[in-house]
RNA sequence: CGGAGCGUAGCGCAGCCUGGUAGCGCAUCUGCUUUGGGAGCAGAGGGUCGUGUGUUCGAAUCACACCGCUCCGACCA
């Protein structure tokens, strides 16, 4: 059939498109029969016309609305349409045959145009449908009414969040996820109205994020997204850093420089570049570290036949590598400015960004461009550089305890897990609300190794030459991911008062009226005398949020990036010389959020400073007990390791602590093998060991020493 | 590089099976109402449907190729 003789029933002229959107807009249609219920509903379903719009000739003269709910197969069994099952109604009862579907299932409510509405343009009949899209109706997207409301019906104890909480947890970014969705159809009395409902999954409570910690991983990226720190960037596992994640970086790198140099360490900085002939001297360190490098190779781009490309005539002679780390490029520089013990020891840091060219991205945890800050020092003997590794590693357990309220366990790498070049590497592992173990510092006491491949050499005080003893040492925004991944919840980011870039966020109840002016300066007072107090050896971080968005959309930005202590003052605290807080890591009282109001004066003479604190201290000691009571011992054969491990993968799964041999080559080698049969990795062997071992869990020989072994990052 | 999924408005997603006018929610803008706080109502603006080629009278929809993203592997101090 030629569709031009078709007959243009549905068709508008595009200038008319707003009619048509009209026309197609379900609430618009079921307001006119009345059923405020229905009318509700349309708003969670996606509507859309379906193909019968287009056969008009199956429309049946005098119907008006049609509504029928159907499984899909059932949908799909009876045919295109269901409007022939139903009956016809009037506009003002609603639907008068409601079928019920159970779990995931497409609801079609047809409706019958015709001429009767208000859409002269439309002419004729057809019949719109719109289907569930899972869960309680919603789609995934947090941006719906899940989060602001304007969905769900009313009188059903919970659909609308903005009234009754939020309607139905939905963990969910995914639809083949989807959670059931409960349809129920109510027969009315005679004359009355039937409705059209979704019974919701009891799970009430409206939160800040749309996705809970159970779905770890696309919890994490929510985190990351929502608390603003840090998102993709057009370079494939490059991130951008945003404000507030930058702002934690530079916190963390304040306070850990003052340590570095109070440890006696001095700041350079040395190229990004590095000649591949540097990189090259050191085996293992090669080894290691060929697969992740980016290479530069020429210096100049051409236009060639219409496209910018390399100039072959710009060749660089010896191709530069960019950075991995700089082991080489400074121990190159070493060996030109020691000559004597009198040099010794050379203790240098640098905060620097490095590139590995990483196959699996994820934002601050692995990243081809991170920021980072590298220890280099050489030393006259094995002993002081030995003493040299443990103390800088002390630093970043006692750094990350203290200020990023982070626990975790010190100890030495096995063999398989050194850094390419080292001696000996020790790392702190912290361990994330999924039970995943973090490396989140490492500390590498490299022998000679690097001395004897650049000649970093010094004459000794009887006057022989030796060679240098060198260390390295360093902790990158892999910190950040730590940070989210132990003290996040499902409202969003928690940051330690240490490290948060602002520790006290004050949002003023502006209504655009006069007394905002009032309102405003009693806050920027306010502001001022927090901003003369100090905690953790620095003055207050303080922020009046002016921006002019809603009060209440601040908040919650403010939830979700994770500021400790939020601040809200309205003209009636104004007046009264209160203030009203909330506490970050205490923020919901059940499930609804609990907000205390105090005394301006008794808040800053008194609460201020003792609040942030509480918050640190509370922080911490939630983490540490989480790291603490997951560690298990005990375990003495593999049975006892897989019996551990096994069930749900994304289950909960702590870290258990072994007794080892401390094989080596190929024994270790088939250790790691079986590990990774169930995803394992020996994380490290904790400082702290007993006096005593069991037998090697692996080999049954004598033990040696204690490991952990879990997930990991 | 292997397996799977995805790419449609600023964001999140329907629509694709069965080709026939580009949709929904949030966000944005406007108006009215509301104001101890995650507002309501009405209206409006916004889209090369990842890119290309093919099939077709007609492609978001079907086919092929490519690009990109996510997850699982491989890889990773």
């Amino acid at each position: 059939m030629d569709h031009r003789a078709r007959p243009p029933l549905y068709r508008l002229h595009p200038a008319r498109r707003h009619q048509r959107r009209r026309a197609l807009h379900l609430p618009h249609r079921l307001a006119a029969c009345g059923d405020r219920s229905l009318r509700r509903a349309a708003a969670v379903f996606r509507l859309r016309l379906c193909a019968e719009w287009r056969r008009p000739d199956r429309a049946q003269p005098g119907h008006r609305l049609v509504a029928a709910a159907a499984p899909r197969r059932a949908a799909a069994a009876g045919g295109h349409c269901r409007q022939c099952r139903a009956g016809p109604l009037d506009p003002g009862r609603g639907p008068e045959r409601l079928g019920r579907a159970a779990g995931a299932g497409r609801l079609r409510v047809s409706v019958l145009l015709d001429d009767g509405l208000d859409q002269p343009d439309l002419g004729g009949t057809g019949h719109a449908s719109f289907r569930t899209c899972g869960g309680h109706g919603l789609g995934p997207d947090r941006h719906s009414a899940v989060r602001h409301g304007g969905a769900g019906l009313p009188g059903d104890g919970g659909l609308s969040p903005s009234r009754h909480g939020r309607a139905v947890q939905h963990p969910d970014l995914r639809l083949r996820d989807r959670r059931p969705c409960h349809i129920s159809a109510v027969q009315a009395p005679r004359g009355g109205l039937n409705h059209t409902r979704f019974l919701p999954e009891p799970s009430p409570m409206q939160r800040a994020l749309d996705i809970t910690r159970s779905r770890f991983a696309d919890w994490y990226q929510a985190v990351v997204r929502d608390a603003d720190m840090a998102e993709t960037s057009p370079v494939r596992g490059a991130m951008v850093i945003k404000p507030w994640g930058y702002g934690v970086w530079e916190q963390i790198q304040q306070e850990l420089d003052r340590r570095i140099k109070a440890t006696g360490h001095e700041n350079c900085y040395f190229p990004i570049f590095i000649p591949l002939s540097f990189i090259a001297k050191e085996a293992d360190h090669v080894e290691g570290f060929a697969k992740e490098m980016a290479v530069v190779t020429h210096h100049r781009l051409k236009n060639i036949d219409g496209k910018l490309q390399p100039d072959p005539d710009a060749k660089l002679e010896e191709p530069l590598v960019v950075r991995p780390t700089s082991e080489t490029i400074i121990g190159d520089a070493f060996s030109r400015w020691i000559k004597s013990h009198r040099d010794l020891p050379l203790l240098i840091n640098q905060w620097a960004n490095v590139v590995r060219w990483e196959m699996r991205p994820r934002l601050f945890l692995r990243t081809t461009e991170f920021l980072w800050q590298e220890g280099h020092t050489a030393h006259a003997s094995a002993q002081d550089a030995e003493a040299e590794t443990m103390r800088m590693l002390e630093v970043y357990r006692s750094f990350s305890e203290d200020y990023l309220a982070m626990p975790v366990i010190a100890g030495e790498k096995p063999e398989n897990e050194r850094f390419p070049g080292a001696v000996a590497t020790y790392s702190i592992e912290a361990m994330m609300q999924d039970g995943k173990a973090l490396q989140a510092g490492t500390s590498h006491f490299l022998g000679t190794h690097f001395a004897e491949a650049q000649g970093i050499k010094f004459q000794d005080e009887a006057g022989g030459v030796s060679l240098c003893n060198t260390t390295s040492w360093g902790v990158s925004t892999r910190l950040i991911g730590g940070v989210i991944m132990t003290h996040g919840d499902d409202d969003g980011l928690r940051l330690p008062p240490a490290i948060a870039p602002r520790q006290i966020v004050v949002v003023p109840m502006l209504r655009d009226k006069p007394e905002d002016a009032e309102v405003l300066k009693y806050c920027e007072d306010l502001v001022a005398a927090l901003g003369q107090l100090s905690a953790f050896g620095q003055k207050l971080r303080v922020l009046l949020d002016t921006k002019k968005i809603k009060s209440a959309e601040k908040r919650w930005n403010w939830v979700r990036r994770g500021a400790p202590i939020i601040i809200e003052v309205g003209p009636r605290d104004a007046a009264g010389g209160n203030i009203t807080y909330m506490r970050r890591d205490q923020l919901r009282d059940g499930d609804k959020v609990k907000s205390l109001a105090v005394g301006r004066q008794e808040f800053v003479e008194e609460k201020a400073v003792q609040l942030l604190v509480e918050i640190q201290a509370g922080l911490y000691a939630d983490a540490r007990h989480r790291l603490d009571s997951n560690i298990k011992t005990g375990v003495t054969d593999w049975a006892g390791v897989e019996e551990y491990f096994s069930g749900d993968e994304d289950a909960f799964k702590g870290w258990l602590k072994v007794s080892w041999a401390k094989p080596g080559g190929a024994e270790l080698e088939a250790v790691e093998t079986k590990l990774k049969t169930l995803k394992l990795t020996i994380r490290n062997a904790p400082l702290q060991q007993p006096a005593a071992f069991a037998p090697c869990l692996f080999t049954g020989a004598p033990g040696v020493e204690e490991i952990l072994i879990g997930r990991a990052y």
